[in-house]
DNA sequence: GACAAGTATTGATGTTCGTCGATACAGAGT
DNA sequence: ACTCTGTATCGACGAACATCAATACTTGTC
């Protein structure tokens, strides 16, 4: 990945009263979109519930009957949360006879880590 | 930190016809919150460019001034995202003079990347 | 084919959030 | 003291979200 400092131009502003500029450029609005759609998905308190017990079952794998109890919500709550999370690409749902089986997706939350990691948080990376 | 594995209880179902429960638990419904609300601060486009180009600045910090042009939203909308994300423990607010200044909190987006990060996300340690 | 069980979808409701305009606050210079 | 400038707060509005009850879909079993 770049780093930080590929932001965007038409920011050249000579003011010199106040800070620097610097040229400063924000990500672009598609990769911070990006970005902020998986982080919205991590946002929930029983969405992270969810990965934490996926994530630490046997197999990293969990189905939605062994969801509902421990987070104390309905079903159809539950299915709409990991569906949140299967789009944002961090849960992979895989069907098994009646039972839909929950799964990380391999390197999905290491992405985000990598994203947040220094040196200086590599925010305005290209990739992903 | 622990690992993944600090499940609650409760949960002890003897389900045979699917899934293996595991003695699976969600992290405790504080640590969930807490780290939802710093992933929430994350979770929108503007703010994670503010945070981008606050990073990238010399100094790695910026004024109000810098920021609202760049990403095209009032002063109002722009003060308000800086708040939220020094609620969250992202940013550092230091006013000297007229001007405010926003620098990144050292460490605090390394510790969300650590909670992210392998093995198979430490979703469920304790600290923090 | 009919039934049962696990899961997904739909519709509704209350809440939270992002954005803006207007206004209030704070510090620097005259 | 007054003014000017940068920043924060307030009130409002529309959009998005979390949750639930009800219902539809799907797969295995009889």
């Amino acid at each position: 990945m770049m780093s930080v400092t590929d932001l965007v131009p038409g920011a050249e502003r000579d003011n010199v009263s106040c800070c620097t500029p610097s040229g400063a450029h924000p990500m672009s609005a598609e990769r911070a979109a990006s970005l902020a759609s998986r982080f919205r998905a991590l946002a929930d308190p029983n969405r992270l519930r969810l990965v934490s017990i996926i994530s630490a079952s046997e197999g990293s794998e969990a189905c939605v009957c062994d969801l509902t109890e421990p987070l104390g919500l309905g079903q159809p709550t539950v299915s709409h949360h990991l569906k949140v999370l299967v789009d944002a690409g961090i849960l992979h749902r895989e069907k098994r006879g009646v039972w839909a089986y929950f799964s990380l997706v391999p390197g999905a939350l290491d992405h985000l880590a990598g994203v947040l990691a220094e040196p200086q948080s590599k925010l305005a990376a290209a990739d992903s």
